[in-house]
DNA sequence: ATAGGAATGTTGATTTTTGTTGAATTGCAG
DNA sequence: CTGCAATTCAACAAAAATCAACATTCCTAT
């Protein structure tokens, strides 16, 4: 560990950015001692360098979610598109968290009247600020990637709520084990909202039919016959049996 | 990832939309530059590109509070740039609603490791995104101007959590009568707040000095010797008497 | 004191980024 | 639809940053 590392990352951190010339100036020492002393540190992730100056891998971490919301963008602006076809002016719905959630929430700015329960935050801010809406948060605390809560209250909350509709989503869709998320308390919240929905809608975009690097395990509930399926492009044929009771809809 | 991409992104979001030139001036590059770093922010869906300007995707979706946002913004950044130097990393905060609260928080992303609680869902997605906070929404049902919650549940919550900082704004600062605001639950949350914290950060633009249409009538809690009163302007003399002991802060 | 080793500064070739120019495109008013 | 002004784009020249190799300095163990 040299005798700079510290001060370097910790200005850095402390900045978000900052030039390499800046350092060697705040530093006392050359340029090309910077470069050097941050070569390690780069390469064991500490730090980003971009060409001109290094960039703290903490403040880089906007990009997290955004990066997320950005993948697959087409498929989960289409997909909202559907979803939002399915939903009249003065219905009602329960929202989960993810990121096809925070483009219909987008999309659904464009209906009025409006009641929503939801743990996302941000799908929470997103339709609130509509007139006319009655939106209502479900939790407290929030998970920092994706500002959702999986609190007892949020239970508490959605419980009390009888809805037409509820959004769901999957990180992986199994021809044989079904709709497959990480997190247990993400079925939970699905369970709860499920149980006091009219009907489903899940929306998955065609990327989750295929295999994915971290593989999820645990099932979404079961739907309804009758259930919306909505995605961006018709699904592979071995999936119609997972799916023959559901009413499918994409562009 | 150029390093001037950080720096762009964030005064595109916090403008919602800025010009090329005007971006140039900023950060002191010519306006192809400009151009040349923004391509692929677009291509990656985290700018939007229209002729001569470039607009957040963030602000589509807040567009109604964003108007609101955009009344004396200048002032309301250099406010937020001023509270933020208050605010060290690994602290505490409770942040009220409000319009100078949403760019307090946007300030804040510079900041790490922070435990924030507020009645601001649109505060409360801001920072739940950011790695490493921990952030807590206080509220169930949200007011649809503004996405902020007043409920039993959100005193709950406030009263739980004990705080480094609070921040606090008002609609109308008068010299006899204080620091002014319209609705009753405001108060009550910003007294909650107010007593769980160790110091009070009180955020008002110049524009709050002088008379307003709509007269607010309901006075929030009186702040203690030391807290922090943060505005953008050396306030009139009149005032000197109000803010005998408190510290002012201005850029 | 001094030789060996590590860290730092310097130099010049190479690569990347930036500013400028002029032509092509776009948006808008008449 | 036409013309004007503003904006954008492509290409080249200039400037800045990077890298590798070598020279210098600093520290320490003998």
């Amino acid at each position: 560990m040299s005798k700079y590392e510290t001060m370097l990352l910790q200005t850095v951190d402390m900045r978000g950015t900052v030039s390499v010339q800046e350092l060697s100036r705040i530093l006392g020492v050359s340029d090309q001692t910077i470069r050097r002393v941050s070569r390690p540190l780069v390469d064991r992730g500490a730090l980003q360098k971009v060409h001109g100056a290094l960039v703290s891998t903490k403040s880089a971490a906007d990009l997290p979610y955004l990066a997320r919301m950005n993948l697959n963008r087409e498929a989960k602006v289409a997909i909202a598109g559907e979803v939002v076809k399915i939903i009249q002016d003065g219905d009602s719905i329960a929202i989960d968290t993810g990121s096809t959630s925070g483009f219909v929430a987008q999309a659904l700015r464009n209906r009025r009247e409006l009641t929503v329960v939801t743990n996302s935050a941000y799908v929470a801010s997103t339709l609130a600020m509509i007139p006319g809406n009655n939106v209502s948060m479900a939790g407290t605390q929030l998970r920092d990637h994706d500002g959702a809560s999986f609190d007892r209250s949020a239970f508490d909350v959605i419980e009390r709520m009888q809805v037409d509709y509820v959004l769901l989503s999957a990180s992986l869709v199994d021809a044989r084990k079904g709709f497959l998320v990480h997190e247990q308390c993400e079925v939970d919240i699905a369970s709860a909202m499920l149980a006091n929905a009219g009907q489903a809608i899940m929306a998955v975009d065609h990327s989750k039919f295929e295999p994915q690097m971290r593989k999820p395990a645990l099932r979404q509930p079961t739907l309804k016959p009758g259930d919306y399926l909505v995605t961006d492009r018709a699904p592979p044929d071995d999936f119609a049996g997972l799916f023959a009771n559901l009413e499918i809809r994409f562009p």
